[in-house]
DNA sequence: AAGACTTACAACCGCCATCGC
DNA sequence: AGCGATGGCGGTTGTAAGTCT
């Protein structure tokens, strides 16, 4: 009998004291390959493993399927191009890695959004420094990410953006205009005089900052 | 040489949507 | 219609490898 989980009351999708984790093995590759290959998943992940002679939790059997045994995955490194389509993608449909993967031959979501979260991320936020402190940058339009899942709460994780408690910033983060333009012709970020140091930690850390300004940096 | 730190990416977690009973 | 099982997804974590001091 599955034990529930304590904090959800949802049912763990295996039994997780007798499966095993961490890194795949080879045998445990080959294993799972010959397996689909000679019968396909079944249409049933979580009864894959038995069968297959793996133990492994099914999840577990999709994923390694999906992103890495499957044929046609390419594994080396992202092409200028393939960069561009990511930020370009992540600008019109915001962090739907499935999709964005979708249009990128041979790549798959969690292949895109380690890329983007491990290099792409930090290069927009690189990019955008840099923009502070040497010209004038009109702001884009804000971001349109229509992204049902973002409709619905969440309990827990990051994805749900509360709003900022400092009374002075919630005009600067929610302005459907964002940042207005006479701001950023304040290179020394003299617009900041005023606010005390916490509030501008607290902006500078929330998502709502982050978005506009990958935002920006993708239309420049 | 070795410990600290950073980077890259595989793997896991938990949530929601969908499907079949 | 309601419920449980499963698939799919995005966010997060763990860790090996590389780099720095």
């Amino acid at each position: 009998m599955l034990v529930r989980g304590v904090e959800d009351g949802r049912a763990p999708c295996c039994d997780k004291a007798n499966v095993k984790r961490g890194p795949w093995s080879l045998e445990e590759d080959t294993a799972l390959k010959r397996y689909i290959e000679e019968n396909g998943s079944g249409g049933n992940w979580i009864a894959l493993p038995k069968k297959a002679g793996i133990r492994r939790c099914g999840k577990s059997c999709r994923l390694r399927w999906l992103n890495y045994l499957r044929p046609n995955i390419k594994h080396g490194c992202f092409t200028e191009e393939e960069d561009d389509l990511i930020c370009s993608l992540y600008k019109k449909i915001g962090s739907r890695w499935s999709a964005i993967a979708s249009k990128l031959p041979g790549r798959t979501d969690n292949h895109v959004k380690n890329h983007w979260n491990t290099k792409l991320k930090k290069r927009v936020m690189e990019e955008q420094a840099s923009l502070f402190n040497t010209s004038y940058k009109p702001l884009p339009p804000p971001l349109e990410i229509s992204q049902p899942r973002l409709q619905t709460v969440r309990s827990s994780t990051s994805i749900n953006c509360q709003p900022i408690s400092t009374p002075s910033w919630p005009e600067l983060l929610s302005s459907d205009e964002g940042l207005n333009a006479s701001m950023w012709n304040e290179a020394d970020f003299g617009f900041l005089s005023g606010f005390d140091f916490e509030s501008i930690t607290d902006l500078l850390n929330s998502p709502r900052f982050e978005a506009v300004i990958t935002s920006m940096w993708i239309d420049a």
